[in-house]
DNA sequence: ACCTGAACACCGTTCAAGT
DNA sequence: ACCTGAACACCGTTCAAGT
């Protein structure tokens, strides 16, 4: 049989990554992790400094996943595209999404995505403040529903039909009616039309605010 | 010297923000919470099921700190003051504010800010599920605005002039011009008003697609 | 009903030793 | 340069026992 593959960062980061994958993140132990590249705990860290390391570099694939869509799009197009592209990652490493918030693009295939993005608005004519700006803003977008959809945010809010308080605390419905009127729509919508439902939003709130171009 | 106050549900979360605040996440140890409140780990868990529930009471407690705006302002504002005093809430608990992402508000004081923005969408005239649909969006950009500023995103983001890639990867700058050009626009700006400017993008995007009322 | 201390089954990481 | 196994200093939680 072929000699086993070298034990390399990439190598690593995929096999955790494939542990997050099929078992979730309270089973990426270094320990479990050097079971399945058959190795020792111990050699992983000839390859990364600490467990957090591995964890940034299991961003970084994800990161490279995000489609770099090709130049010559509107700002909006380009703009809607990186964010379904980055959605769909999202929901292809449940387990593994929360860490896209902790830890920012560092590797170059992880930054395509933002150079396009960037690209695009500087060809529209915004300036770089602008860019940055409207970037933020679908950064925190993008962050914030992944967290909403990756941990069922709605799915458990009691505005949303979740679970009750405490039995010593009064009804939540007595006292909060609108609550019980709006709360079981939070939950029955399809998450992919409340993605797109804000992302409509920021879209059409940057046209209204970025400078005329 | 008066009795120690009993252990209950609330002093024991009061006493875990107190930890998480003063020493950080990586303190809030069952055995150290336990030591603070001068009794053994155990105890706790005559309150508790298990670490997870203590972190969800501290996560009420933060939620009950957003001030709900009284009734009779436009829904503009009452959103704005809303998203204001969560991002004052989530800056005074740094170390605790990534639990608001994890946990949704449940008890009745950590609810009464969502009643107040319900209200005041009914009350312009929205149906229950655009009000639903703004909700959801407006709590997208708020965690996702969080999760940016509490961790310093930006500040560690390589095209915010955050570290350089592996020396034997290409230089970043070369391959991606218009993030050398952009990237140091993200670090420098003020993050309140980066915060601002998303805010109004959400909320002229808003304007832009609720239905006529 | 509430609390205790010992113990169990783990962690991430250090260290001394190997090749 | 890379890997190993034992050990250290912790965790959250179970359990048997107390009041």
């Amino acid at each position: 049989m072929p000699r086993q593959a070298r034990l390399t960062e990439r190598a690593i980061a995929e096999a955790a990554l494939a542990v997050l994958d099929a078992e979730g993140i309270e089973a990426l132990t270094m320990r479990h992790l050097a079971a399945g590249l058959s190795t020792s705990a111990m050699a992983l860290y000839n390859h990364f400094s600490d467990k957090e390391a591995v964890l940034e570099a299991v961003t970084q694939l994800m990161l490279a996943e995000i489609e770099a869509p090709p130049p010559g799009m509107s700002w909006q197009e380009t703009a809607r595209r990186i964010m379904r592209s980055a959605r769909a990652v999202a929901l292809r490493h449940p387990h593994a999404a929360p860490l896209i918030a902790r830890f920012p693009p560092r590797t170059p295939d992880a930054l395509a995505f933002v150079e396009a993005g960037f690209r695009s608005f500087r060809a529209a004519g915004f300036d770089p403040r602008s860019t940055a700006q409207a970037y933020r803003t679908l950064v925190a977008y993008s962050l914030g529903t992944q967290e909403i959809e990756v941990t069922g945010y709605f799915a458990a809010h009691p505005a949303a039909g979740g679970p009750a308080g405490s039995l010593d605390q009064p009804s939540a419905g007595r006292l909060m009616p609108t609550i019980q009127e709006v709360g079981p729509e939070l939950a029955n919508q399809d998450p992919e039309q409340q993605f797109e439902y804000g992302l409509n939003v920021v879209l059409a709130g940057l046209e209204a605010l970025l400078p005329r171009r």
